[in-house]
This record gives structure tokens, sequence and C-alpha cells, in this order.
DNA sequence: TTTAATATGGCATCTATGTGTCAAATAATA
DNA sequence: TATTATTTGACACATAGATGCCATATTAAA
């Protein structure tokens, strides 16, 4: 599955040099660009991998973007892309929590093995491009899975859920931080909901179903 | 306890600026001026934290270096310094595994602050997830726990009870304080019935039943 | 030995999860 | 657009599992 990257950068110019450059690389790639944009796209799409994050933004700072990112989702990576070299600025960066700094004009490829390398990193995207293990495997860019080789058809839903609990292996989520993920930030729907989808799941995954695990008084995992 | 780092850079004026900025920030440092210095003193120190890797190094060059460290030891954090600014170089090294990448002249202020980035994070990674002792250990994230290597399944108060004893290791709990951290402050039952669970925990971390401790007139604890 | 505290087995009750079903929402098709 | 098929969310009920409490046995201390 291909990593989603958003990119708040008010120049216009810059944020589509990124951009193409990016998608090359197959990310796929959300504009931002000013701090409401960003803060729209990045309450109400699913599954951010990373943010680019430029400094000088119109109307609201890069900074007070960058709390409140890490304050909802400390997870996932921030890098902060600045033409100012001024060290004072560059700590205040690191303080709040920025997970790395790129001065401008910086080089493409740069850019690109520093988001590898936090990718790898974040528990977000561990397993997020391949996804194979003896008795199911994905194909991310064809959208499918399968299971002892033969492909299941999952709906949409189902899909998501599967990735998502796939990315967290042996991980015990909550209702809560599943409904997060996979229906949104922004959906205030009744928790056993998932566990309706969850007993979908199984069915179409057998005779693996009880790979996914039920986490009693917690929520849910899947173990590969 | 204060992080030690390995630095490893042949100018010697360059290396003592190092040492002398880092040492003011509370950090121990070690200097190895050539490659096989670097090694020995990677070998024979104990518990390095993070290691600052000059690439242009006399005898052996950084890269070696970097490719023998990220093989014995995956998760000290290795920043490569290096004058040169080749794309194709920086790429090579993120691909080795370096975990970050500052380029000559730098500034003390940013150096520091990366090097706070990459000890937080290797400090969250390690502790957050697992927690060992010779005969029990658990995997929070996982919400399990594990004796002797094999899977106990605990139901969620055996679990937070556990839990609350390990956190609170060779400390004698009264049941008051137990019933308050475990079941909470708004609970008013029987506190008999930490012994019911009490009794039933022991019997799953057979044959460490008697690591819980029954200290009469007081509770219980556990030791480890 | 007596007394007080703890250990244990069992059971009634309570809670969380599994499942079938259905209506509403959405997507696909004619 | 109208019609049909699929997907989705919610609910009620069934069920497995967890919990709390009690009566009785056992142990430790005085």
């Amino acid at each position: 599955m291909r990593n989603k990257i958003l990119v708040v950068e008010d120049e216009i110019r810059m944020s589509n040099l990124i951009k193409d450059f990016l998608v090359t690389e197959n990310y796929e790639i959300i504009q931002a660009f000013d701090g409401d944009e960003a803060i729209d796209l990045f309450y109400n799409t699913k599954n951010i991998s990373l943010v680019i994050l430029d400094v000088n933004l119109p109307i609201r700072d890069g900074w007070s973007l960058l709390r409140e990112f890490k304050t909802e989702m400390p997870l996932v990576p921030v890098i902060m892309l600045t033409a100012r070299s001024q060290t004072s600025d560059e700590l205040f960066g690191f303080d709040l929590g920025a997970d790395d700094y790129i001065t401008k004009p910086f080089n493409m490829k740069i850019l690109v093995a520093r988001i590898r390398t936090l990718l790898n990193k974040s528990i977000i995207s561990e397993t997020t491009s391949k996804i194979e293990y003896n008795w199911i495997s994905l194909d991310s860019m064809a959208h499918k899975f399968y299971i002892e080789n033969k492909e299941v058809i999952l709906t949409p839903i189902e899909y998501d859920l599967l990735i998502y609990l796939l990315k967290n292996k042996n991980i015990a989520l909550t209702r809560e931080q599943i409904l997060n993920s996979v229906w949104g930030y922004d959906y205030y729907g009744d928790e056993r909901t998932i566990d309706t989808h969850v007993k979908r799941l199984r069915k179409k995954i057998s005779p693996f179903s009880d790979k996914i695990k039920t986490v009693r008084s917690i929520g849910y995992t899947i173990e590969v």
C-alpha cells in the first residue's frame, strides 16, 4: 500500500515540485496550501503516514500546526521545511517534536531518503509496503488480498480494517483506535459496529478466522 | 544516568569541539580518532547510547564502520558527519542505516537537537513495549504476559492486578491500595474479593505462584 | 490451643462479545 | 433517471467468559 504524505506548503511551485517527485517515488500526495486547509485535511484524511510542513505559511504558521499535529497524532512523523537557517528556530522545532528538519533549498533525493528513514522507524507504516505472511498476502497495487493464493473479495471498509490490523500486528488495538484510524477522526458511531465488521472479516479469511484475536475489554489484534 | 556518546572523528580540533560542547550538555564522551580505535572502543565500552561518525577517516572509512556498527548493534543510533554534500553519498549512508546525517560545517545546537531526538526515540521504543524479569515478561503493546516464554491468558482484572503488583514490586500493598488502583476509587466492594483474584492469578502463574507473597494483616506484594 | 487472617471451591450474577437480521445508505446498472 | 445490487451501521438476542461473594478449609500467630 502506498504511503500517504501530507505536504503543507504555500508556494505552489515548490509544493508541486515536491509532489511530482514524490509521486514518482510511489507516494500518495495530499497538498495543503495554508494552515486551515492543512488542519482540515489532517483530520479528514485517513491513514496519513507523514507530514511535510513548511514553517513559513500564511494565516497560521508551521510551528502552531506542528504543535497541533503532534498533540493529536504523535506517531505521525513530521518533517519541517524552512528557508531560514537560524538555529533558534530549528531548536524550537525540535523541541516541539518535529522528527526532522530540512533547510531550503534542498535536494529531492535527500528528502526522499529522510522520508524513508522516518517511515521505516514509525510504527505507522512499518509494514505498509509489503504484507506477506504464509497464510495471507497483499498485492497493494492491485488492491487485493490473497488467502492461500486465492483472492478474497473485501469491501472497502473490510480492506482498510484488515490493513490497519496487519500494520499493527501483535498490538492490542482499542475499538476507539480502530474507529479513529479506519473510520476517520470525525466519525462518531457505535463502537460495536467494529464487531460486526470483524465478524464479516473473520468469515472471509476463513479458515484463518482466529488470526484475528479478541482482546477482551480492549478490542482486537491480529497475530501473524 | 548520563548518556555515553562515541565520537569518531580524526580531526582533533573538531573532535574536541564536539566533546567540549556535548560535555556541557551533560553527555559522557568517548573519542576515537581512527577506525581501528573506533571498533575497539565500540566493542569494549558498555552501554554506548549513540555514535557520531565522520565519513572521512584514515585507515578505515566511515561507511565501513557504519555497516559494522549497524550489524552488531542496530539499536544504537548513528549520526553521520561529512564535509561532502554529494547526494549519492548521503543516500548511501541512509541505506546503510544511518539514523541521521549532518553536513559540515554544522551548528552545535543542531547536533544536540538531533542527538536528543534520536535518544528520546530509542529510549521510548525500548521501554514502552516490553518488561522482562527472569521468570515473567510482559509485552504491553500486545497486552500479553509470558511465563517461561509461554503465554498465559489473563482476564482483564487479572492483567491489571498483575501489572499493578509488578509496578510496585517488593512493596507491600494494602487491599485498600489495590482496590483503589485496580478497581478504581469509585468501587465499593468486598476487600476480600482481592483474595479470590490473587488465588486465580497464582494458579495461572504457576509454578511461580509464591512470587506473589501474602503480607499478613496488610495485603500482598510481588517479588521479582 | 485459641484466635484471627488467609486460601479455596463453587455458584449466581453480571458483562462483553458473537451473530443474525434488517433498514438505510451507497454504488452499480439498465 | 429509475432500478437493482452491494455495503454499511445498528440493534436485539444468545452465549461464553469474567466477576464477586460466600461458606468452609487451612494456615499462621499469639
